[in-house]
RNA sequence: GGGCGGUUAGCUCAGCGGUAGAGCAUCGGCUUUACACGCCGGUGGCCGCAGGUUCGAAUCCUGCACCGCCCA
């Protein structure tokens, strides 16, 4: 059976296999049962944009290994797998793939058609990335998959809205928002990347109005979008310009005080310039500016020839610039806070539309494009000698992240979520057993974080593996409390479910009765003014009569839209037409998918599992899997994910979704850029499992996973053209993101199988090789128990027929479960997978397997090492299968053919799937201190020995009679496990003894305590160059250890062991040196 | 500008108070009947720079330099 065995481990041919196998016997399903330890983890959806990279590929195996740890370790899992439909991203890959290949805009298909392709490419791509998940081996219920805009999910996002809106925590406001002019949408402050570009500040005069004798003609005014003054209400200067500058000026004297002195010239030189405004400026302009503005007074904003008033604002840094600042608050951040300051006072005034040319508010520049305007206004200024200067500066853009174009503040409307702290507070998983009072959204999420903190069911959220670190990341940016803005003006999402329209006050109680007649459990009403404050529809008859005012009316679900919707138009109102923010539906999915918010009446697709009770008195899905373990995640996540689903978790159910955060580290690749789907440097896992297997990648996966450090991953592309490699981090890219140049025949290529129309390259990189070989090794260790066992039936054992290297394979055997077993718990899997290999590499293979071959071929002694050997290997395969769950599923099944009942004992439990085998523990009766200790004191002789060897040049076949001189314990050892010397070291024998004295012509080793002679391969030249060499590092050694023993410090207050163990290698040391110096003297004579 | 990381052998990374480790690469030896994707044995490091704390610092503190990431 075992000659069948091929002698390398072809992936390839066992990994579908071994999935049908799982598959066909519904491996990975996870049912509520009577189990109280369960374990649960959601999927950070991928999206459904592109195809997955490593990155994901780590972040589906960690939670792949964490999955097949806790199911073996006995926990009903789950591992709830899905997609997400990326709102902005998918519509944007599908909008631009539609504009490369056809040449059409999203208008010109309209929003049904284009909506139906974006559902074709989702079809595509979600196929394709559970593919690559099942390549990968992750064993997640497929049969509870779920995608974010499915029935289900659906149900729940329209559910949450519904709560949130009626709770007052969902508002419609006049926000500047961050716009994305090509695709016409508002992004979050998420999916901007800020770039550096050069670019210019303008310094424009803008006239002052009826001056009087001895003031300025004009204030002077800087910006580096000169096109936005035509949006300009007002100008500001400082309230106190004298006083702030002064202030300044102390700041500035203390900190040059305690500064580096570097440092000091440059605040030096600050400090001039503010004493040079203060002396010059500040009486000549500023004083009288800041005094002129409080009186009321105007300027004249140029082009458009409108009077602006020129107000008094401490936004206004009189140390920058000239001090004044002109204010645009519908297109700057600052100044619509300047405008929220001064509503009474000044206007705001909106110049652009929507797709980024500029509106009628432009005046003559209306219809232009904004960079257009610029040019124009910016000559038009300079014509009417109105711009004094231009510099070049070097600024920070914001750019989208979809389409790559500049942001633009925008006022718009827009729908948000409160996060902030409310008056009277918010309650938290209203109407279930976990109900507690928050102060407000982020606030809840802050303290579920906080060490000490327990939620109603006594749980708390802890990051691993630096809970410090990412609880901070977390903290940060929840303190923050900015409000969520959930709307996008998009038409891929989930659709904003309000109806509304503005009313004068006198009209709203009239309009309010006339609404269709719903109950407060189908819909909502709330009336609102242009500020997003809210007043219940029964207060409506206190409202401003001439004033404008909102109607804003929320559907529960699709039963309340089909009995109401048509009603509420015929009242005026109409459903928005944005949808959804996809973190908004991301966010439920810890609870969404469990079939929240009554997993009785979701509706599941035919071949899903249902999500109810699975039978009478069980707890359904929700109850029994919610709240979720672990959310397994990379740092940039930690924000947009765990932040979001916390809050939506403490709100919706008054508990934490997990208790765990895992963050694992980013892949980068060879520049040291993070992969990303939108930067087209991610390369697939496929290419990776194709060339070495699954499990060599998921094994260097693991191991590369140490602790909060990123990964590189340098790969290379094997050309389509030429056959040879190509480096990525040098090559050039081509038309798009996703292709490169082939540097050798300048042939464009593909490496995400992306584009139809180019070959595709597959993608290696070395780093996966050990990989490989590990599996091979773990193949061959296999093939030859599989050659030595027999057929070999179980018969129970007494602890008396162990020999001593079954001690002590069994010894280290007990103590590597343990510390796996404990780095997987501490989230640290390359420990985990390191402590393995080491016992499986080092300890197995290097040595007990070697020192049972000879046993292996006498029939007295073969049946014991037999069964230690199918015993330790049946826990190798066990602790390995997390990792690596292919090849060792494959060995399981033919150690079970062949090896059907294996334990030392007793028999242990037979199990047909090693994925379902129970996962082994430590035995503490295994282990053996002073065995294991023996046994180093045996291979530190073993090696001496070979080194001997090799440094002498003799064969490994030569044997060698050797003599040792040794302690009585240490002799006492080495009587014990003499033969095991014997053979690793092919000794022809072995003398050992206080007494033994070197032999002349003996080459000598020290080795701790022990002086070990071997005679006949003395070439004297190279002997005494041995040991000379080996003596000047022992007596440099010696020479340190005798300088710290002479340090008075040191014995005083060192510890005492710690001064013990010097003494004791010092003295080591000196008698090394005798020994060596004993050898010189017989060559030397 | 603010915050958080990183800088250790040629490469990729562990170690985080008692003077350094792994894998790959490299050098030498080995067709030892599981494995050359292997075995045996080596070589290789002012642990970024400068101060400080300590009997003792790669490890703790401060500053500097460079490289990332996040947030303004």
């Amino acid at each position: 059976m075992a000659d069948e065995i091929p002698k390398i481990y072809e992936p390839a041919a066992h990994e579908r296999r071994v999935t049908e196998r799982w598959l066909e016997a519904d491996a990975f399903a996870a049912v509520p049962d009577g189990r109280a330890g369960r374990y649960v983890i959601m999927m950070p959806l991928p999206n459904v944009t592109g195809a997955l990279h490593m990155g994901h590929a780590m972040d589906n195996v960690m939670q792949d290994l964490l999955i097949r740890w806790r199911r073996m370790a006995g926990d009903n899992t789950l591992w709830m797998p899905g997609t997400d439909h990326a709102g902005i991203a998918t519509q944007a890959v599908v909008e631009k793939r539609l504009f490369e290949l056809e040449g059409k805009t999203r208008h010109d298909l309209g929003r049904e058609a284009l909506v139906a392709r974006i559902w074709a490419w989702k079809d595509e791509y979600q196929a394709r990335i559970i593919r690559q998940q099942q390549a990968m081996g992750c064993s997640c219920d497929w049969k509870r998959q779920r995608f974010t805009m499915d029935s289900v999910c659906a149900r729940a996002v329209r559910e949450a809205f519904f709560r949130l809106f009626s709770d007052g925590l969902i508002y419609r406001g006049d926000r500047l928002v961050n716009w994305d002019c090509q695709l016409q949408t508002a992004v979050s402050d998420d999916e901007i990347v800020h770039e550096t570009v050069r670019g210019h500040f303008w310094h424009i005069r803008y006239p002052i109005v009826d001056r009087k004798p001895g003031e300025p003609e004009f204030v002077l005014v800087a910006t580096t979008r000169p096109e936005t003054m035509l949006g300009d209400t007002a100008v500001a200067v400082h309230p106190d310009p004298g006083g702030t500058i002064e202030t300044q000026i102390i700041n500035l004297k203390r900190k040059i005080s305690t500064a580096a002195k570097k440092e000091q010239a440059e605040l030096e030189k600050e400090l001039d310039l503010l004493e040079n405004r203060k002396h010059n400026e500040l009486p000549n302009d500023l004083l009288r500016l800041s005094t002129m503005a409080r009186g009321g007074r105007f300027v004249e904003l140029p082009l458009l020839k409108k009077r602006i008033p020129l107000i008094q604002d401490e936004w206004a840094d009189p140390a920058l610039g000239t001090g004044c600042v002109k204010i645009t608050p519908a297109h700057d951040p600052n100044d619509y806070a300047v405008w929220e300051r001064h509503k009474a006072e000044i206007g705001i005034v909106n110049i652009l539309n929507p797709n980024g040319t500029l509106n009628a508010a432009a005046g003559p520049y209306a219809g232009l494009d904004r960079f257009e305007a610029r040019k124009r206004v910016v000559a038009d200024l300079k014509a009417a000698g109105l711009l004094e200067s231009v510099e070049d500066r070097e600024l920070e853009v914001g750019h989208s992240d979809r389409s790559k174009t500049p942001i633009e503040p925008y006022l718009s409307k827009q729908w948000f979520v409160r996060m902030g702290d409310i008056p009277g507070g918010i309650v938290c998983g209203k109407g279930t057993p976990h109900e507690f009072k928050g102060s407000g959204l982020a606030q809840a999420a802050i303290d579920a974080s906080l060490p000490g903190y327990k939620s109603p069911t006594g749980r708390r959220l802890a990051f691993a593996p630096d809970d410090d670190r990412y609880g901070g990341t977390y903290r940060a940016w929840l303190g923050e409390k900015r409000d969520w803005c959930i709307s996008r003006q998009l038409w891929w999402g989930h659709r904003i479910p309000i109806w509304h329209a503005a009313f004068p006050g006198a009209a709203i109680p009239g309009l309010l009765a006339g609404l269709p007649k719903a109950g407060p459990e189908d819909m909502h009403v709330w009336v609102a003014d242009d500020a997003g404050n809210y007043y219940p529809a029964a207060a409506s008859a206190s409202l401003v009569p001439d004033r404008s005012y909102s109607i804003l009316a929320c559907l529960r679900n699709e039963a309340a839209e089909k009995t109401y919707a048509s009603a509420l138009a015929a009242s005026g109102l109409a459903q928005d037409p944005d949808v959804l923010d996809t973190w908004f539906s991301s966010a439920l999915w810890p609870m969404s998918t469990l079939g929240w918010p009554d997993p009785a009446t979701a509706a599941v697709d035919p071949g899903q599992r249902p999500l109810t009770a699975p039978e009478p008195g069980r707890d359904d899905c929700l109850n029994y899997f919610y709240p979720g373990s672990c959310l397994v995640t990379a740092r940039d996540i930690i924000t947009l994910w765990v932040a979001r689903m916390m809050i939506m978790g403490l709100y919706l159910r008054g508990d934490v979704p997990f208790t765990d955060s895992f963050i694992h580290a980013n892949i980068q690749d060879g520049k040291g850029e993070r992969m990303s789907k939108s930067k087209g440097n991610g390369i697939d896992p496929e290419d990776i499992i194709e060339k070495y297997g699954t499990d060599a990648m998921r094994y260097v996966l693991c191991d590369m996973q140490t602790g909060t450090q990123d990964i590189r991953l340098p790969v290379q592309a094997v050309s389509p053209f030429t056959g040879e490699l190509v480096d990525l981090a040098a090559a050039k890219h081509g038309r798009s993101i996703f292709t490169y140049i082939d540097p050798k025949t300048g042939k464009e290529f593909d490496v995400l199988g992306t584009m139809p129309d180019l070959p595709a390259a597959k993608i290696i990189s070395e780093r996966f090789e050990t990989g490989r070989a590990f599996c091979t090794k773990l193949w061959n260790a296999a093939r030859f128990m599989f050659q030595n066992l027999g057929d070999h039936p179980f018969k129970p054992l007494r602890g008396s027929d162990l020999a001593e290297e079954d001690r002590w394979i069994l010894s280290r055997l007990s103590k590597v479960v343990r510390k796996v077993d404990a780095e997987l718990r501490a989230y640290n899997p390359s420990a985990a997978v390191g402590a393995a290999r080491d016992f499986f590499w080092g300890d197995l293979c290097d040595r007990y397997l070697e020192i049972v071959k000879p046993r292996m071929r006498d029939e007295s002694a073969a049946p014991v090492a037999r069964s230690v050997l199918a015993l330790a290997f049946d826990h190798v395969l066990r602790l390995f299968h997390p990792f690596v769950p292919f090849i060792t599923e494959t060995l399981w099944e033919r150690l079970n053919a062949q090896c059907p009942v294996r334990g030392l004992l007793a028999p242990l439990p037979a199990s047909p799937l090693l994925l379902r085998a129970p996962w082994p523990g430590p035995n503490s009766r295994w282990e053996e201190d002073t065995l294991e200790a023996d046994f180093e004191l045996a291979f530190g002789l073993v090696r001496a020995v070979r080194d001997l060897r090799a440094r002498h040049g003799a064969s490994p076949s030569l044997k060698l009679a050797v003599s040792v001189k040794a302690s009585d314990a240490e002799t006492a050892i080495l009587g014990r496990l003499q033969a095991l010397v014997l053979h690793l070291a092919n000794l022809e024998s072995l003398e050992a003894g206080p007494g033994v004295i070197r032999t002349s012509g003996a080459s000598v080793q020290v080795v701790g305590g022990l002086e070990i002679f071997v005679p006949g391969l003395v070439d004297p030249a190279k002997e005494r160059e041995r040991l000379a060499a080996k003596r000047a590092k022992l007596l440099e050694e010696a020479a340190r250890i005798e300088a710290k023993l002479q340090n008075e410090g040191f014995v005083a207050r060192a510890p005492v062991d710690v001064v013990e163990k010097e003494r004791r290698k010092l003295s080591e040391c000196r008698s090394q040196i005798e020994a060596l110096d004993a050898g010189l003297r017989d060559i030397g004579s």
